[in-house]
DNA sequence: CGCATTTGACCTGCGC
DNA sequence: GCGCAGGTCAAATGCG
């Protein structure tokens, strides 16, 4: 097979180049998107991702010359691709994708098993013993129940120096496992905050040991944390960029901070607030410096970042 | 001391 | 049925 790798690093971005041009959206507002047009603080990344498949292929087409099947790296359920969506990303195998929810399909196992072991570790907690039967007996009735909430889930590649990008919240990590055909490990995380189910796999891929995959999945039921220490870096970051109107902005807070899911939370629950001791804050990080470059640097710096491929 | 990380064991699904 | 790979758990350990 020839898979044929699209990045940006030599794209030549317009200073026009706005979210209204990659979503095909009108100039003139919607009513219903407010005054200034487009609202991005109700219309989160994740959303365009989820709603707008057509938009994306004339995105592409538009922006970065694409053919619409090429869109696939947009609008490629991920569903489907759960499976190859652990190894074949780590395999560049598969276009990289910022990647819809999907609905059905199996093997997207995480959820699943997370509900499986919670539910295992309750049924232990309560009956004692029998672990193994029963946790098979009730992950098997269970399953079938997950699989209908399944969380959508979200890729991103990004170039950075750091395996986990800060996002604005906390994650606890809580496994880490070796990843076939791949020198790196892929890290397992958790959003630490109570209820809330989020998780993200962060590997980096073999091919380019510059690129970070993150997965999101689920969504935050949460806004970011606000009263930690740490994050003075991200905090000032949701700050300077307030006015989410440009794809550079968007797409830089997707680069560097949000990585996908996560950008719900960052548009839902606003920015600017004060930092949070996340445990992947990294003021040292390359970020940083993206951010002292100014907005059409970021757009030179981060977009380029993100890599597309192009399967054929 | 509390919380986060590490890491080996374990579980599950899938392909052969 | 077996082996493999992905994903998770949880005790041990580290760190501020």
């Amino acid at each position: 097979m020839s898979n044929e790798t699209k990045d940006f690093y030599n794209y030549q971005f317009p200073s026009s180049f706005s979210l209204y041009d990659m979503m095909n959206l009108p100039t003139s507002a919607p009513s219903s998107y407010g005054n200034n047009g487009f609202d991005l603080s109700s219309y989160s990344f994740t959303d365009c991702l989820q709603s707008s498949p057509g938009a994306y292929d004339s995105l592409l087409q538009k922006n970065f010359g694409l053919s619409p099947s090429s869109s696939e790296v947009f609008n490629s359920s991920i569903d489907q691709e759960s499976k190859r969506d652990v190894s074949n990303d780590v395999t560049g195998e598969t276009p990289t994708r910022v990647s819809a929810p999907s609905s059905s399909s199996e093997a997207d196992h995480p959820g699943e098993d997370s509900g499986k072991s919670q539910i295992r570790k309750r049924e232990l907690a309560e009956d004692g013993g029998e672990e193994n039967q029963n946790s098979k007996k009730v992950g098997k009735t269970k399953k079938n129940e997950e699989k209908k909430q399944r969380e959508p889930r979200v890729s991103f590649m990004t170039k950075s120096e750091v395996d986990h990008l800060e996002d604005g919240y906390r994650w606890r990590k809580y496994g880490q496992k070796a990843v076939k055909n791949s020198p790196y490990p892929r890290s397992y995380y958790r959003c630490t905050t109570q209820k809330c189910n989020v998780k993200k796999r962060v590997e980096r891929s073999f091919q380019d040991p510059t690129v970070v995959i993150t997965t999101y999945e689920g969504q935050h039921n949460h806004p970011i944390p606000t009263n930690l220490r740490g994050n003075s870096a991200a905090a000032a970051m949701y700050s300077d960029f307030m006015t989410p109107r440009s794809f550079t902005h968007d797409m830089f807070r997707t680069a560097a901070y949000t990585s996908g899911g996560s950008v719900e939370g960052a548009l839902d629950y606003g920015y600017g607030q004060s930092g949070y001791g996340s445990v992947n804050a990294n003021p040292n990080s390359s970020h940083q410096n993206y951010h002292q470059g100014g907005e059409y640097e970021l757009l030179k710096e981060i977009l380029p970042s993100i890599f597309f491929k192009q399967e054929h």
